[in-house]
Parts: C-alpha cells; sequence; structure tokens
DNA sequence: ATGCCAGACCGCGTCTGA
C-alpha cells in the first residue's frame, strides 16, 4: 500500500499538477494540505473520477486539509485538533483507512519569530504531541502526515547556519519535534535515508529548485506496527520542475501488508 | 533588513507562505 503526503498550495490552481502525479505515481491513500480553498469549492468531482473517494476540512485563502483513498472506505474520527475549541484554522484531519488510522496535518509555519504565529505554532505543536500520545497508547496503526513546518536537523536544511532563528529551524520548535518523535514515531523518509540529502521543499525564490536549495518539512511519521512494514519512503522531487506546481513536492512511502520481520516477542504475545 | 515567487481575494494592492 502506497501513502502519500502532498501540501499543493491550492488545489483549485493546482489541480492539473495534482491530477497528473495522481495519475502517474499511483497513490493509494493520499493526505492533502493547503488547499486554500473553502468547503464547497474542493474540487470532488475531478478526483473521484480517478477513482478517489476524498473527505477534506476547508477554508477561505488559507489552509485546509484532505484525506483521499482508493482502497476503501474512509471513516472520519476528527477534523481539528483538541484543546483549543477558539482554533479556526483547518489544520488536521482524520480517518481510518483500510485499517490504518492516518492523522493529516498543516503545522504552522509560525514566522515571524518571535511573535503571536510563533505562539501559535508552539501552542498547536504541544496540542498534536498530546494528541499523539493519545493515538500511540490506543495501540492502532496509526500514522501523522503531512507539513510539520521544521527541519529536524541540519542535514534537513541547505544552509542550517541562514535559517537558525527563523520558526521552521528554531531551537524550541525542534525540540517539539522530538519531543513528539520521542513517543515511539518513526519518521519514514528518514529511515530509508540515513544520512542523505533529501527535501521535500524548494522555495519559489532565488531558483531554490535548480540550486537544490532546499528543506526537508514535509514528514509522514510511523507508530511501530506500521514502522515494521515500512518498505520504501521516496519524495517525487521531478514535480517540483512542472509548469504551475506546488513549492512542495510529493512524499511517499510503501508499507508491506505483514510485517517485515517478525516483531521482538514479548512474554506476552509468547504466552 | 529586504526582495526574490506565487496564490487568493471585496484584486488592479495586500496578505500569507517558508
Amino acid at each position: 500500500m502506497k501513502i502519500a503526503t502532498y501540501n499543493v498550495n491550492g488545489v483549485n490552481g493546482r489541480l492539473p499538477v495534482l491530477l497528473r502525479w495522481l495519475e502517474e505515481a499511483q497513490p493509494d491513500i493520499v493526505c492533502l494540505q493547503e488547499l486554500k480553498a473553502p468547503q464547497e469549492r474542493f474540487p470532488e468531482q475531478s478526483i473521484r473520477d480517478l477513482g478517489y473517494d476524498a473527505i477534506w476540512h476547508g477554508q477561505k485563502s488559507w489552509n485546509g486539509v484532505a484525506i483521499l483513498s482508493r482502497v476503501g472506505e474512509i471513516h472520519e474520527t476528527r477534523r481539528g485538533l483538541p484543546g483549543d475549541p477558539d482554533d479556526s484554522h483547518s489544520r488536521y484531519i482524520e480517518a481510518a483507512v483500510n485499517g490504518i488510522l492516518i492523522g493529516g496535518l498543516y503545522l504552522p509555519n509560525g514566522n515571524p519569530r518571535p511573535g503571536p504565529k510563533f505562539d501559535y505554532k508552539l501552542k498547536w505543536f504541544d496540542r498534536l504531541i498530546e494528541h499523539a500520545k493519545g493515538l500511540l497508547d490506543s495501540g492502532l496503526p496509526v500514522m501523522l502526515a503531512g507539513d510539520f513546518n521544521v527541519m529536524p536537523t541540519d542535514l534537513d536544511v541547505y544552509k542550517p547556519e541562514r535559517w537558525l532563528d527563523d520558526a521552521l529551524f528554531a531551537p524550541e520548535v525542534r525540540a517539539a519535534y522530538f519531543r513528539l518523535l520521542d513517543q515511539g514515531w518513526t519518521d519514514a523518509l528518514r529511515t530509508i535515508h540515513p544520512g542523505e540529502v533529501i527535501y521535500t521543499f524548494w522555495d519559489y525564490f532565488r531558483n531554490a529548485y535548480a540550486r537544490n536549495a532546499g528543506l526537508r518539512i514535509d514528514h509522514l511519521l510511523l507508530s511501530p506496527a506500521l514502522a515494521d512494514r515500512l518498505v520504501d519512503a521516496q519524495v517525487d522531487a521531478h514535480v517540483r520542475g512542472w509548469e504551475k506546481t506546488s513549492d512542495h513536492a510529493p512524499v511517499w512511502i510503501e508499507l508491506a501488508d505483514k510485517p517485515k520481520r517478525r516483531r521482538k516477542a514479548t512474554a506476552r504475545q509468547t504466552a
């Protein structure tokens, strides 16, 4: 099963690129971010014509997240993160699809730092960490996928020294990412490509894509049961080179139907 | 410190993004 995340940067303006990529890549499940479209302007029919069901949480002008599936019904479990009833941004949608619980997220950018937007980012991150703990504790196969707006390490930034004060790379934001990871999540792309320079975003400015001046900010995090099924993870970087393309590239993983190898048996499992 | 590009909108400039 192939599961992808793609920040499309405007689902309507990007529709030809999105449809072309869906046909080419044939993902089974897709998390989309930055729809930049109100609920009633999601291009449901075009996506349905390619064989995908969809749920989405739109918002005028900004944000917006969706989950697509061509491998069975999408059972929505939540839209919006708990913890702040006043949060009106459409940044989180969660559903059970084909035996996996999937949280699709668009974490706030947070610039400028310091400032209220940065405070909102840290608070949103705390709420995500709190919610993610419950997801892991459920023992279900769970994944969190989306645009996290954080480069975890120096390896994930073309020029780390230039980004130290930026909301995407600030120490407290990276610390939050690792607090999340330390709950027991596996960063799929980094696991398949340890030590490799691999980016998911290239600025529209300064010819960034051609210079490979990129960032790795789109992540797929796997619970232990799913990590055992991870067989591949890649970035469709060539899509970033298409006409009228997003500044992000699609990122995907391939999961085996069954664990690759037996996990260490515990007393309970062997009993 | 800012612009560089791009999308959305009560558009012909302003806001936001990363």
